[in-house]
DNA sequence: TATGAATGAGTTTTCATTCAT
DNA sequence: GATGAATGAAAACTCATTCAT
C-alpha cells in the first residue's frame, strides 16, 4: 500500500516537504474556493492535492489547523502588493489615488472576503483563525497603509493639515470590504465596481 | 400515529398553521445564534422546538430552507425601527443623528452579520438566502433611510445643497457593517463602539 | 432510505424497544464470543444484529456503553442459578457440594473469564464497567453464595464450629476462577475439569 | 538513507543487535504498563524507544509478535527471584512462609495480570502467546515452587506426612492470582493485601 | 542498516430525510 | 397532521506496514 507520492505531485513539489505542505493548502483553497468551505472535507482536500487521505495528517495537526492556514496563507499573499500603495503620495491626484487602492485591494478582497466570511460558520474554525491573525492582521494592514499613504500627502501639502487621516483611511478600507461584502453577498462576483462618489466624498472632506 | 403538538407548543401558537412555522423558524434563530450555524442540525431545531424531528419536514421543504428563512425572518424583524430614523431630520445635530443611526443599527448588525456571514460557508444556502433577498434586502434598506433622513436635512438647509447624500448614506452603512464585522471577525463582541470619528468626517464633508 | 427493522429482528423482537436493545446486546455478546473484543466494533455489531450501522445510536450512548452492558447483561443472566446452592446444605457431603459449585460456577465462568478479561485491554472499558458494577458485583456474589451455605452447614454440624467459612469460601472461588482463567489462557476450552483435590483440602480444613 | 541507531539507543545497546531487540521489548512493555494494550501501536512503541518506526521491523516480525514477547519476556524476568522460596523450608512457620509468597508473587502478578488478561481481547494476540507459552509457563512455575517449597516441609515434619502439597500450592496460588485479578478489576491497584485467613486456613489443613 | 513519509482500509459517530404508525 | 425509529453515507482521524532513500 505505501507508495510515494504520485508523480504529478512529486514533480510539482520536488520532494520538498515545504513544498508538498503548501501544495495542500494550495489544493485546501482550490476547494473552498469552488465548493465552499463546507465542501472542504479531509477526503475532498486530499482528492484534489492528489494525494492520500492519511497523508495530510503528516503535515497538519487536523482538518481545523490545515483550512485556517490555507486560508491566511492565501491572504497573506495577496495582500503583499499593497505595501507599495503609499509611494503614490504625490503623483497624480487624491482622489485617483485611492480609487487606484480601492481596485488593488479589490481584487485581493474579492478572493479573502469569501474565505473570512465563510469562517464565521464555525466557531471552532473562528477561534483558530484569530489565534493566527494574533500574529499578522491583514484588515489593520490596509487601514495602516492608507493611513500612511494620507499622512505622506498631508505633509506634500495635498491633504489638509489637521485632517484626520485615520478616520478617512478606516473608512476608505471600510467602504472597500462593504462593497466586496455585498458584492458577494449578493452574487455579482463579476463586476469590480469603484466606490467612486464615497472615494469623492472622503476625498472632499480632506482638502 | 397522530397526535396533536405537545401542549407547550398548542399554547404558544395556538394551532395556528402560520403561528407554528414562525415558532420553528424562531427556535431555529435561536440554535443558531446559540451555537452556531453548524449545530443547527434538524434534531437540535425539533428539540429547541419542542416538537418531533419529522415536523419539520410538514412545514418546511428541508433543512436549507428552513434555515435561509429563519436567518432572514429574523433580520427583517430586526430592521424594523430602523424605518422611522428620517424622523430626526431637523433635530439635535446632523453628526449626532449619524451617531445614532450607528447606534441602532448596530444593535442590529450584532446578530445579523454572524448570520449572513455564516451563510458564505454553505453555497447552497447562499443562494437560497440571495433568492429571498431579491425581494426585500435590508442592507439597501439601510441606505434607503439614511439618504432619506441626509435628503431631508439638505431641503432644512442643514447640509449643504448638492450634496452627494447617497454617496454619504452609503458610506455610512458600509463604516457600520465593517465594524461589525471586524468586531466579530476579531472576538471582540462585548464591546459596541461608534465610528465618531468617521462620521463626524463624513458629516464635515456634508457642510 | 429509512426502512422498519428487517422483518428477521421484527419477528425476534415483536417491535418492542426493550427487546431490540436487548437483541442488540445479544449480537454484540456474539462476536465479542466469537472474534474477541477487539473485533467488536459498531459495524460488526450492528451486522451481527441485522441492523443500520446508525440504529446503535438509538439505544446505546456509544460503543462503550454498549460493550459494557452486553459482558454484565450476560454475566447477571449467567450468574442467577448460583442463588439456589445454599440450599444444599445438609444433603449429600460438603465435599460432593463443593465440587457441584465448581461445576456450577464453571458453566458461569467458561463465559464470563474471556469477557471480564477481555475488558482489561481498553481502560476505558474497564472504567465503565466497574461504574456499572458498582451496583451489582457478580463475584462478590459468588462468594457470598458459599458464605451462606458453608455457614448453614456450620449451624448443621457438618463444618466445625469457628470454621472460617469466609475464607473457606473465598478460597473455593479463587479456585474456580483461576482454573477458568488458566484454562482459557492454555486454550483448554473444551475440558471443564472440577479442582477435586483443592476442594478436598478446603473440606479438610472446614472438619 | 543508512544511518545509524541514535546515541542514544546506540549507548544503552553497544549496538549489539540482541540488546537492541531487548531496548524494543523494554520501551513496548513500558507503554502498555503506561497506557494500555490498545496504546501500544508500533509508533509509539518507537517513540518510546526512540527509534524510527520503520526499524521495529528489522527486529520482528509485526506489531503482535512484538507485543506477545514484550509480555512474556517482562514476566520471565519479574519471576526469576520466585526460585529461591523453597530455600525458606525449615525457617520461621509455614504459614509466614505462605505469607511471605504471597507478597514475593503479589509484586510479580501486579504487572502480569493486567497484561495477560489484556492479551484475551485479542485471539490471534492470545493464540501467540499460548504458542510462546508452551516453551516456559510461569503460572506453572509458581505452583511448582510452593510445592517443592512445602514437600521440603513435609520431610523437616513441619507438613503433615501424606499432606496433598501440590493441592495446597495449587490453592495458595489461585488465591494470590484470584486476589490480583480482582483487585485491578476494582481498580484498588494501591492496596497489596495478603489473602491472610485463606493462607491460614490451608497451612492449618496441612497440620 | 535505519528511516519515516505515504497509504487506504479501518474506526466511531452524526445527520437529513423518510414513512409506518 | 405528528411522530421518531431506522437508515447509510459521510465525517475526521488512526494505524500497521512498506520501501525509496
Amino acid at each position: 500500500m505505501p507508495r510515494p507520492l504520485p508523480p504529478s505531485v512529486r514533480a510539482a513539489t520536488g520532494g520538498d516537504p515545504a513544498a508538498v505542505r503548501d501544495h495542500i493548502l494550495d489544493a485546501a483553497h482550490r476547494v473552498i474556493e469552488g465548493h465552499g468551505l463546507s465542501a472542504a472535507s479531509t477526503r475532498a482536500i486530499a482528492a484534489e492535492a492528489e494525494i492520500g487521505s492519511g497523508t495530510i495528517y503528516n503535515y497538519f495537526d487536523g482538518r481545523l489547523q490545515l483550512v485556517a492556514q490555507a486560508i491566511l496563507h492565501h491572504t497573506h499573499q495577496l495582500a503583499l502588493p499593497l505595501a507599495a500603495f503609499p509611494d503614490r503620495a504625490g503623483r497624480s491626484t487624491v482622489s485617483r489615488n485611492l480609487r487606484h487602492f480601492a481596485k488593488l485591494v479589490d481584487t485581493v478582497l474579492v478572493e479573502v472576503v469569501p474565505l473570512m466570511a465563510a469562517a464565521f460558520a464555525d466557531p471552532e474554525l473562528l477561534d483558530t483563525l484569530r489565534d493566527e491573525m494574533a500574529a499578522h492582521d491583514p484588515s489593520a494592514a490596509g487601514v495602516e497603509v492608507v493611513t500612511s499613504y494620507l499622512e505622506a500627502e498631508c505633509e506634500l501639502g495635498r491633504v489638509a493639515t489637521g485632517a484626520d487621516c485615520g478616520a478617512a483611511a478606516a473608512t476608505v478600507v471600510a467602504l472597500c470590504h462593504d462593497l466586496a461584502f455585498q458584492r458577494y453577498l449578493h452574487g455579482h462576483t463579476g463586476e469590480r465596481k469603484v466606490p467612486t462618489r464615497e472615494l469623492d466624498l472622503i476625498a472632499s472632506a480632506l482638502r
